[in-house]
DNA sequence: TATGAATGAGAATTCATTCAT
DNA sequence: TATGAATGAATTCTCATTCAT
């Protein structure tokens, strides 16, 4: 049990590396199971396809994300706090996990239709959840009434324009100090 | 003359539709002749293999992007009006060129290490070319002192998130309102 | 008329460099084309296909062959004489057409089963023509009485073992002398 | 183990049969595949391309020639008997093994400059070992002193002559009578 | 359960040939 | 008659997946 446990872990970490690297396409099975230190055949024992095997490292790497990226709508903090907290988060996250920030936010290589479906979908999950926070922040008076969605764009912009610079130029940024100017820049404006 | 400038843009507007729907790996080289009305064997008179195929169009594309989209640098105008134009120009592009816009904004299937190289450079060009303006707009007193890097990984956020709902979701939006409620954001920040 | 000749002429010529150069299958028609400075369509005004190209070419390769080495039969000369006159020829031949040897003695590519036929046929007949002459010295008692068809393998033999020193190594030889020596060997034996 | 080298093997066989019948160009590797009763994917399994599988093949065959026709130097012969021996392994072996003879003596096939050179430079070695055995003969005083290069091509000459007949016309030849007649013409020559 | 040799469907690409001009 | 742009049949090779061990 806890053998098979960490060969499926194994593989996962391996996919995870490969994938992010090579891209779908690129990747070829017999280099994840030679990275994983397994048979070209068990990885079919622990998933169905290629496709299955890629689903499944996206779901875990979105649930490794919003784990470690702070929950936000259990703190009940003002808005600015909220944001500082996500940014840092996800600016950590990047750091740590450069290959895998890729795939959770950066990845649109079209495989399959289905699996377009649910990236989609999770997409609008995300927007929706910023959304819902940002609705309570205005309803609090904790910010201006501006357009939920827009601003939802906004944030969810930063977010995943952090990732090229971070992950492709090794951009080497204090966490703590770029997640207070651009939360600064949201807050205030650039305006005089 | 016509003949053949009409076949190669064709193929190059196939291209663009295909592996702006499908992806690199996933378009077959016989859909596009297909689309184009072409033979196979064509679009090897005109290009030398996929991955040129690819480039060119990804070229043009960007080339294509640049032209409509009003260029910022020449025009005397407060930095709020810059901003304004930009993203009029941006939701506009995206309204009129659903698939190109996914291509020159989105696309980061790694296929090639010399492509990943030259999207990489084209990526810094366009922040480096905003980074210049933001900073002409702080010396000239426009726009708060802010961190001119930051303040582009925000706009580049933005316009990059707009892609999505506007090309999948098909929102239809009011361009002049969208870029404006931005604009009024970025400017005024959030804050009360 | 005149023109329509020498074009086919141009053609042939060129097939003869390129195809002895490259040999059948790595031979491309257009390549043959721009030698000829003909267009590509203009092959096919004169030749029914390549295959067709390559016969014609081979038939009239053959023909300048025993055109240019002397002819044997009708001259009433003693066995050594002949067979130094032809070895003479030969290696002439092979040194100023060092492309068309290659075709007439030595390719054996396999390209068609009719043309097999036919280079298989030319070889026999080739050989009978030896043989004919060989026995002929024999009944004149010009020459020991050995079995005519295997001193025919030997000078053929030579023959096709000449043209690779000569064309690939280049082997600068005096015709007369290398035609003397070989002649000396058959007839007296290397025997002391 | 036993498996494995029997596959390789029967892909080789196939491999000879197919290719020494059709010609490189003109072998489709499906045919091999067949030919050999394994999928089209495993020869790729052992060996690289369709290019490699000839090379490897040309080379297997050129050892197995070497090793049934029997080696001449390591024998203290008179030239006469080691011509015998050479003649007679040579004819024996023809007779054995039609298509391999073919492809050891005769392809010319223009594939690969690579392959190209390799030929040309067995072909050198074959006539260097020839020469120098001459040459030895010559200095034992065991033949007359004939210029050892033009011998070789009188020698090498025959071998390649003899190819034909026996494999397309299928001449039933006794292998020894042939060998001792051919020796006895070098030997003794021609002439009264 | 774990393996990797064997497989064959599928895709890019080539190039002889055609045919409208 | 001469041309060369256009074509698509044909071929090599790749790699996800299977299955006997």
């Amino acid at each position: 049990m806890e053998n098979k446990l960490s060969k499926r872990e194994a593989i996962i970490n391996a996919a995870i590396k490969v994938f992010s690297t090579k891209g779908y396409h690129s990747t070829r099975m017999e280099e994840i199971a030679i990275l994983a230190e397994v048979g070209k055949g068990t990885i079919y024992e622990y998933f169905a396809s290629k496709l299955d095997l890629f689903q499944k490292m996206l779901e875990e790497s979105v649930k490794v994300y919003f784990t470690e990226v702070a929950s936000l709508d259990d703190e009940n903090l003002p808005f600015a706090e909220k944001l500082l907290l996500l940014l840092a988060g996800h600016i950590d996250f990047c750091k740590e996990h450069k290959e895998l920030t890729r795939i959770v936010f950066w990845d649109t290589e079209i495989i399959d239709e289905e699996l377009k479906e649910w990236s989609n979908q999770m997409r609008k999950e995300k927007e929706d959840y910023m959304t819902e926070i940002i609705k309570t922040a205005i309803n609090k008076g904790d910010i201006k009434p501006v357009n939920p969605r827009i601003l939802t764009y906004i944030i969810s912009g930063v977010l995943g324009s952090l990732w090229a610079p971070i992950t492709l130029d090794n951009w080497e940024v204090n966490t703590e100090d770029l997640a207070q100017e651009i939360t600064d820049i949201v807050i205030r404006g650039i305006g005089l």
